[in-house]
DNA sequence: TGGTATGTTCCAAA
DNA sequence: TTTTGGAACATACC
């Protein structure tokens, strides 16, 4: 389950249950998934008080005290859960962060993507991210800016997480759809009207997917409403809700992509 | 059985 | 130097 809103909606959802809470155990039973190695990730995270819990990009950050950051990215299929006293371990369960109170987070990733990494040093793990798209700092003048300084199509740069920070396939296609351009359309060829349509699109869409809760795509993530209210993502051959023309499925950068032929203007 | 999947990284080639 | 394509990571669903 995990681009910026999915990741936003985790972090909404655990921020109360961790805030405060001290670390008395971790284990990993993945441990290629750990950075550092997984005896030097307990040394470092066990004691540890969790201070805050926030988001950077598709990053769920925890800050630690007396110092360092735990951070965890979810990749394909990563999830978080629960459990108490009463529960057990899901299938799939590849971390374990013992807490205080004798509850436990667990870390659930059937593919075993996913990444838990501890460091006191949060620069040097998130430096070559790129701006948060919901921030102050994305303004149409700075998307003018990223745009203009490269020969890229639209999908492919809107998918780089060093230049936007969040954006994944699904709301790459919905963003492209909302503002009527093509996935193939050249970034550095833009007009002003097409980057403000999109950097409004890139908003209007991720805040969208907040306000739903996130995307719910396949068995691994039970929450959200997003799927409901796709314009074009998984929908080829269906009707553009637009103008009826069929919406079109191909694959751009190795992704699946979908788009509208009549609405989405090929910039070249 | 094979194709596909919300992500990222590394390498080779253009 | 920049961009693209392919493979790899690993598992499950249809």
């Amino acid at each position: 389950m995990p681009e910026l809103p999915e990741v936003e909606t985790t972090v909404r959802l655990f921020r109360d249950g961790l805030t405060g809470r001290r670390i008395v155990d971790f284990r990993s039973l993945w441990p290629r998934q750990v950075t550092p190695a997984a005896k030097t990730a307990t040394r470092e995270l066990r004691g540890k008080t969790i201070e805050r819990v926030w988001r950077r990009a598709k990053f769920i950050v925890c800050d630690l005290a007396p110092r360092g950051h735990l951070l965890i990215h979810l990749r394909m299929s990563g999830r978080l859960e629960w459990m108490d006293g009463r529960t057990s371990a899901p299938p799939h369960t590849r971390a374990v962060f013992s807490l205080e109170d004798n509850r436990a987070l667990l870390f659930v990733d059937a593919r075993k993507f996913g990444r838990i990494i501890v460091s006191n040093d949060l620069e040097r793990v998130t430096r070559n991210l790129g701006v948060e798209p919901l921030s102050r700092e994305f303004t149409a003048a700075r998307l003018t800016e990223l745009l203009s300084r490269r020969a890229r199509r639209l999908k492919p740069f809107l998918l780089d997480q060093s230049v936007i920070a969040g954006l994944g396939n699904i709301y790459t296609d919905e963003a492209l759809f909302e503002a009527r351009l093509h996935p193939l359309s050249r970034a550095d060829r833009l007009d002003k009207e097409h980057v403000s349509a999109l950097h409004g699109a890139i908003r209007s869409v991720l805040r969208e997917g907040i306000r739903r809760h996130g995307a719910s795509i396949d068995w691994i993530y039970p929450g959200g409403e997003m799927q409901d209210h796709f314009r074009v993502y998984g929908r080829g051959g269906e009707a553009c809700h637009a103008c009826n023309t069929a919406i079109q499925s191909t694959r751009v950068g190795q992704r699946g992509t979908s788009f509208c032929p009549s609405c989405q203007v090929w910039v070249k």
